[in-house]
DNA sequence: TTGGAGTGTCAACAACACTGACATAAACTG
DNA sequence: CAGTTTATGTCAGTGTTGTTGACACTCCAA
């Protein structure tokens, strides 16, 4: 680790991708999304619910109107994946589908309270442990994270991702 | 970003544990994993494999002479979900299965000569792509992003996550 | 009016996970 | 030795999530 101080060229910068630091990284993102995902998986599992569901109540809260077309994009599935799903969701009455004004063959989607309340239970669940993760490791360390991650996207996804960063209101 | 300058105990150190900053920690976790398993994906979609095969082969590559029971420890799912990806494999002859000296009951996995060469492409595949974001991230990003990837993992993954580590060779 | 986009739905199927039950052989224990 | 536990394998059934392919409907625009 303090080899870094020394050869300051060829031995230093690439001491980061030999092949036994690239295989740490790949179980390190095995072992971590398995972690990533535990919590609100259980939870869910009580429910009729699961991961697909969470995803479309997380991004339709992060996105609230949005078309079925754009959570499409986003979420990188099927129509008819996606569409079985939120049927699922709109009878449960955890989101509403409304028919734009503009363009009323695109339907925006929006959660109820209820869907708000599940949002919010699955989001403190997944938050509860990136905070402890984000608290252990570090300002630095999460900065790194968060480079690393964008880094490792896919073009279009990284520009969806940023997309959703400025959303930031 | 430069607030970290101005007020150096309250408002500093929680700056990157705001609800917003956990979020977007969230979406890049999302983003990446499908990044991250793209590129295996692809190839294994023209075989008869899926994701579970390839984590199979992984990780009996990466330790070898490994038990089935140690495999399933590591790989967190069920005999019967493991056993049907190590009967296709085995089949196949890309793993072989060798009855324990010491123990009888316990089978030892390896990796066939087809297997290493199966897992080699798939592991280039994905090296490939966690280089590329290594790079372009430096060195100091990566050394964060390792530690906040083991922040987030379950106390049990993270000890198997270790174990596996010091095993390198 | 014709074509295309956005959406919804049906049917079939595959991958991968789960539970539960049962079988076998080997190892351990009293 | 008898009984129990451990390691593994297997069969059957089920659930979630993904896929294709096909078809219909509404609306918009050229």
């Amino acid at each position: 680790m303090d080899r870094r101080a020394s050869s300051p060229s060829s031995g230093e910068a690439l001491l980061f991708l030999t092949d036994e630091q690239l295989r740490q990284g790949i179980e390190a993102m095995f072992f971590a999304y398995r972690g990533f995902t535990a919590d609100p998986d259980r939870i869910l599992a009580d429910m009729a619910y699961g991961r697909a569901h969470h995803r479309a109540i997380h991004f339709i809260g992060r996105a609230p109107n949005t078309t079925v077309n754009n959570l499409l994009n986003i979420l990188g599935v099927t129509k008819q994946s996606l569409n079985r799903v939120l049927r699922t969701l709109i009878a449960d009455g955890l989101v509403e589908s409304k028919v734009g004004h503009m363009d009323k063959r695109e339907r925006h989607l929006n959660l109820t309270q209820a869907g708000r309340t599940l949002e919010q239970t699955l989001s403190d669940a997944q938050r509860a442990r990136m905070r402890a993760a984000f608290r252990e490791a570090g300002p630095d360390a999460v900065s790194g994270f968060r480079t690393v991650l964008e880094a490792m996207m896919d073009g279009e996804m990284r520009a969806t991702y940023a997309r959703l960063k400025d959303t930031a209101s």
